[in-house]
DNA sequence: CGAATTTGACCTTA
DNA sequence: TAAGGTCAAATTCG
């Protein structure tokens, strides 16, 4: 069990990635050599679905080992473009000394007086936050392209006009982050030319149950969506807006260059629904890759009076 | 009526 | 100090 606390959080995520990819891939193999895995019903994990979810690991993986290492494995042919955002130098891989943790992460406890001391000890946080970000592209025809799983829930605090960008930036936070001390953040920066292209930046990732315990037992067969309200598309008026919101990929971060953190008690691991028993929790696809959060049709409409303010 | 968004002020960072 | 990021009151949404 050490041995993996040893893990830098990047090699956990790292690893976690590959393993999800190895995953999809066994059951990709399994599914083409006709003997379909019983249990991990066949119903809803299509092939295609496999396939994507592999490309997806791979993509990441690839990802962060370009950026850790050298910068010359330019291998990310897909559609989805993912951007390390360094902001210092990426040098130090990462050197987790579990110090500086301090009870802030447990002091969500404490009542909500906080106001500047809440938002300074935020600030100072910020810095260890692990940052990333990713190119998201839309066409028209298929809406988004590239892996879109941002099961997680999102909270729009702001919005900024940014110099020299055409279009303002728009802040989220995790829904959670008061009730579950959850500091995950993201912002969605419209691309000034290609109007197809939206840029999301991650910071931090989520600590919240949701990102911990997804998918809900398929003891009744019935019901397929229990769970509340995970990000959806929901009104199609403000396409765009649940667009923005849900326009997600979810990728591995890594340090923002001087300290890294590391978590509390979070699992380094983005499970989409562990579901299963393997070793390492292995993934549901059906799950994350919910269709709900598909743009449909409406969508090259929204795209034509795009710019709606 | 609670939850999410909007938006100008305020705070932090470069 | 300006640009970027966040807060929080007011407003809108569901």
């Amino acid at each position: 069990m050490e041995g993996k606390d040893m893990l830098s959080w990047e090699q956990k995520t790292l690893l976690s990635e590959l393993v999800l990819g190895y995953d999809a891939a066994k059951k990709l193999q399994a599914r083409v050599l006709g003997e379909a895995p019983s249990l991990v019903a066949a119903t809803a994990e299509t092939t295609g679905i496999l396939v994507k979810q592999i490309l997806s690991s791979y993509e990441k993986s690839l990802l962060m080992l370009n950026w850790s290492s050298s910068p010359s494995v330019q291998l990310i042919p897909a559609p989805v473009t993912l951007i390390p955002v360094t902001n210092s130098v990426p040098e130090s891989p990462a050197s987790i000394n579990g110090s500086p943790i301090s009870e802030e992460f447990v002091d969500g406890g404490g009542s909500s007086e906080s106001h500047r001391q809440d938002y300074i000890f935020n600030s100072k946080k910020r810095k260890m936050l692990p940052k990333w970000s990713e190119k998201v592209k839309i066409s028209p025809e298929r809406g988004l392209e590239g892996p879109q799983d941002d099961v997680f829930s999102w909270r729009k605090y702001g919005q900024k006009d940014i110099l020299g960008a055409k279009f303002p930036r728009s802040y989220y936070r995790c829904t959670h982050r008061s009730t579950q001390n959850c500091w995950a953040t993201k912002q969605v920066q419209r691309s000034d030319n290609d109007q197809t292209v939206f840029e999301v930046t991650y910071r931090g990732t989520h600590t919240c149950s949701q990102a911990i315990t997804p998918p809900p037992p398929p003891t009744s067969p019935e019901k397929l969506d229990t769970r509340p309200k995970t990000t959806v598309a929901q009104k199609p008026k403000d396409l765009l807006e649940s667009l923005k919101t849900n326009l997600t990929v979810r990728t591995q971060g890594l340090d923002d260059g001087d300290d890294v953190f590391s978590f509390p008690n979070t699992p380094p691991f983005y499970d989409y629904g562990t579901i299963n028993n393997g070793d390492f929790g292995h993934v549901d696809v059906v799950d994350w890759f919910n269709p709900t959060v598909e743009i449909d049709t409406t969508f090259p409409t929204f795209l034509h009076e795009s710019i709606y303010y």
